[in-house]
DNA sequence: TCTCTACATTGATGAACGTCTATATTGGCG
DNA sequence: CGCCAATATAGACGTTCATCAATGTAGAGA
């Protein structure tokens, strides 16, 4: 702010470009939310991570098979599961020494919700 | 890699503990692809962008009035909305001085259809 | 032509991110 | 109890990103 109405002039109808914005439409609050999802997803290997698990048959994969097709080290990986699950992706299960990750069930659905609504 | 199987010893069953992950789901290349878009979703402010922009009566808005409701300074929401263009998302008309914008046709549904067929 | 206005581009800076190696934690087994 | 395997955490490093001030560009009007 601050580069327009620099001088007490009184401008013309000719100011208007469009319509004035009118509502607020989407709140800060709101868009920083909805934004930590969407960083979830921005990623090609944390895609991936999605996906595998998705087709996985018995909705559930423990990391060892999820470092493999990858490329990336473990430590890697488990910091990516680390981002989805807390962005309400996944859902982390321990059983024993392995950890199972499967889909958190309408987490993709609600996404998908997100952008209807926009 | 690297880090297991360094010694020469038969792994008996105990070794699988789950699926064995199957087919590739997602490819290297098409997961970088789609991650792009979602990258310029990954962003409060270029949700709200979006959001401004769809909730606009005529469908189109100027740079003058996006810059206003956001608290960012013109280059900032300028380079928000090249980045929301170059994703596909946003269409650039420019008219005399001012440029409008406008959500590109399909462009939300196409991105709830990667996620629906992640 | 000259100037103003709307928007884009450039360059710089600090923060956030992805990746790795090294280390810690935790559970199962002998 | 002690070792090994599976996963998580910590710290470090290079890259990408969001933001701004300053400048460039281009159209409209006097």
């Amino acid at each position: 702010m601050g580069y327009m109405n620099l001088l007490p002039i009184l401008e013309p109808a000719t100011d208007e470009c469009c319509a004035p914005a009118s509502a607020p439409a989407l709140g800060p609050e709101e868009a920083k939310q909805q934004a930590v999802v969407f960083k979830a997803l921005a990623d090609p290997n944390r895609l991936r991570l999605l996906s595998i698990i998705k087709a996985s048959s018995s909705g559930a994969t423990c990391v060892c098979d999820l470092t493999d097709p990858l490329d990336l080290s473990q430590p890697t990986v488990s910091h990516h599961l680390k981002v989805l699950v807390e962005a309400g992706l996944l859902h982390r299960e321990k059983r024993g020494t392995w950890a199972y990750f499967s889909l958190a069930p309408g987490a993709l659905d609600d996404v998908a919700g997100i952008l209807a609504k926009l």
